[in-house]
DNA sequence: CTATAGTGTTAGCTTCGTCTAACTTTATAT
DNA sequence: ATATAAAGTTAGACGAAGCTAACACTATAG
């Protein structure tokens, strides 16, 4: 069956939305929300991808991936986040600037593209935001993850992936001087706003509550 | 200016037809033929371009680029033959399996995506077909070429690109034991039909006239 | 239990890129 | 010079994917 791209960002924003954040049950102007277009389109295409027996769905219920859909979906995830890798270790493309074009990149299909790109990166077991790459079977291991906020004081940890990778975030990450597996040490947390300071590379900085819950670490 | 693409496909192709196989005034049919696509569909994609002002056309009138139109074209083929390139030395791509693949990845605009390929290949001045490969500025060499029919008996040359690079083309060659840099020499001429006997790697081979003439040489 | 807010659907329109069938213009051959 | 062939255009239709505005169903709060 020959998706358009727009089916396949469909499927994909389907898989983020049910799978991936466990068992929310997704609607149609969840979706259309996720998408950025209206919720006659979301409906519209639902209903075309009913008729493929791709989504789960009947009127005024819950969305749903089928088998077959899911399957897609995580195919699209493999590729995207092998292409992250790539322009993260051999283009030298920035830990905030990879997803975007990656978003392009995950729609080729020769399987022949994607199994010799993996093999030429190393078969990476996570991308460079820490989520984990699934392999050509679909299996992969949601790595453990915790968030920054949820460690103890004193504690010294790496990070390891980030909740919130939008562009907004990822940027700010940067310019604090923060990225992928910097060694951070949490050295107070103000009960007032639940803002820690942590410290690395010399420097001391505040962040807030809902920074820390958006960087995940090991350690 | 946002190109959807569909009408980056015609522009290549009318850059293909007009400008590269110079002098020669391509029409409406010749395009709809070269993309697969009926007459009328490329009427109707003209009038589009002309109304961007990429293509100079008028009614009953032979078609040809404007300056900014053929400017895309190159960049495409740009980006085109660097991943062509990519998957040739870094993806154990066959030479007749790269062109389909490049096909896709060449509609991917990211400036810095195709920079850092650039540098990350080394700043390659062919692609793996021998065709040049065109700098961010939109210059390039057009390599000469003369065609293995047009080389005098005896001679020992080089194979450095094909004229015809469709996939059947180039299955066949592959299928003779022939790739880019073979070294050939030219054993006899045959009058009657104009076919060529040639040796290489041991063997005698006899090949026609057509084919002789869509295999470039060098040497 | 009902009023209302929220969520989801339908109807009807638009643009893009394609098609076929019919028509017009230009080129070619006798 | 004219008849025919070839090339090019138009008209009208369609599916994909989007939109807005209006309507329908569901969930929630009094
Ligand atoms: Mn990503
Ligand atoms: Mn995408
Ligand atoms: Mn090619
Ligand atoms: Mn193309």
């Amino acid at each position: 069956m020959e998706l358009s791209i727009a089916e396949e960002n469909y499927l994909k924003a389907l898989f983020h939305l049910t799978i991936e954040q466990k068992n929310s049950k997704a609607g149609t102007n969840q979706l259309a929300e996720y998408l950025g277009v209206s919720p006659a389109s979301a409906n519209a295409m639902l209903k075309r991808l009913r008729e493929k027996e791709l989504v789960k769905y009947e009127r005024y219920g819950k969305l749903e991936l089928s088998a077959s859909g899911s399957k897609i979906a995580i195919d699209m995830i493999r590729r995207h986040r092998l292409w992250e890798s790539f322009l993260y270790t051999h283009l030298n493309f920035g830990w905030d600037e990879i997803h975007e074009v990656a978003e392009q990149l995950e729609h080729i299909h020769s399987a022949k593209l994607i199994s010799q790109l993996e093999s030429f990166l190393g078969f990476p077991e996570y991308d460079p935001h820490g989520d984990a790459i699934p392999k050509a079977d679909g299996k992969y291991k949601p790595a453990i993850k915790k968030t920054l906020a949820s460690m103890p004081l004193g504690s010294k940890v790496r990070i390891v992936a980030v909740k919130d990778s939008s562009v907004a975030f990822l940027r700010y990450l940067n310019s604090l001087g923060l990225m992928l597996s910097s060694e951070i040490e949490l050295k107070e947390r103000r009960e007032f706003d639940q803002s820690i300071q942590i410290r690395y590379e010399g420097k001391e900085v505040n962040v807030s509550q809902k920074f820390a819950e958006n960087v995940y670490v090991s350690g």
